[in-house]
DNA sequence: CTTGACCTTCCTATCATGGGAAGGTCCATC
DNA sequence: GATGGACCTTCCCATGATAGGAAGGTCAAG
């Protein structure tokens, strides 16, 4: 398979495919004589793996780590629950952030008559309101 | 003020003031004569005004709109009122789809054993497992 | 043999933020 | 008045995951 068939199969761009190969994620079976990527089942399933667990919210680097684990047939299971733990937390903590913010604004908006006068109680919060104590403490590379 | 006394009386980092000069949202009053950003009352109050805004996750898009708005007293709170909204639906869509991502993680996690055998519902269900139907349309402005 | 659909590499951009280098300025202390 | 340290300036580079596009090579069907 070219690489235009991988990504007709995965759903994964042909873009990203190349990406993934840049940076040693997941490298073509090998190269045609004209230097076209040739992937066969073992990357099919790779990328689709990679395509699950970035719509589950994985970072790269987290799915570098369930990558290596997956491939190692001698894995102990904890380590996989490890990182799912972890990265259900981070979610968490996040979700909680931003449940914060909404819930601020909608008290806000509640408050807001939202006509045609100039008077905000949005804009007076954004003018003398205080930040949050404590902005939660992410790791770097978990974006989205 | 100096950039470095706005700085520690707004809680922005010099270079965040620096930078939102550069993109035009909150200039200096003036440069001495060594060239020394200076900033008076407006401007502290404009960047507290940006710090707390960004503490609520509104873009800097949002926030040059918003600022706008604020600087302007015959604005609309109509207007401030929809970039809120708009905001508050950004969040909730971006909430249930991170909730729908813990919930299923938070499931392959209670099923998997975690400890040293091979065997990981979590891992099965990334080798096998669709991705969701819809991935959530977000504009693309919004990260964080 | 041409055409169009593919493939390749390389460069650029996103968004908000931080790091750091190289060089100029201000002020207090010797 | 000189020195030193704490500031300021601009400029460049990096992040993470992704997309866009240019310039040029390849393949297969007509």
């Amino acid at each position: 398979m070219n690489i235009g068939q991988a990504s007709k199969a995965t759903g994964v761009t042909a873009k990203m495919i190349r990406y993934y190969d840049e940076i040693d994620l997941v490298r073509p079976a090998s190269r045609t004589g004209s230097n076209y990527r040739e992937y066969d089942d073992r990357q099919i399933n790779e990328l689709r793996f990679i395509k699950r667990a970035r719509s589950l919210g994985f970072s790269m680097e987290e799915i570098t780590q369930l990558l290596s684990l997956w491939r190692d047939r001698a894995r102990p299971s904890r380590e996989v629950k490890a990182i799912a733990e972890r990265h259900v937390a981070d979610l968490d903590a996040r979700i909680a952030e931003m449940q914060a913010m909404a819930d601020t604004l909608r008290h806000l908006s509640h408050c807001c008559a939202g006509d045609d006068r100039p008077d905000c109680p949005i804009l007076a919060d954004l003018t003398e309101g205080k930040e949050p104590s404590d902005p939660v403490k992410r790791r770097p590379s978990f974006n989205r």
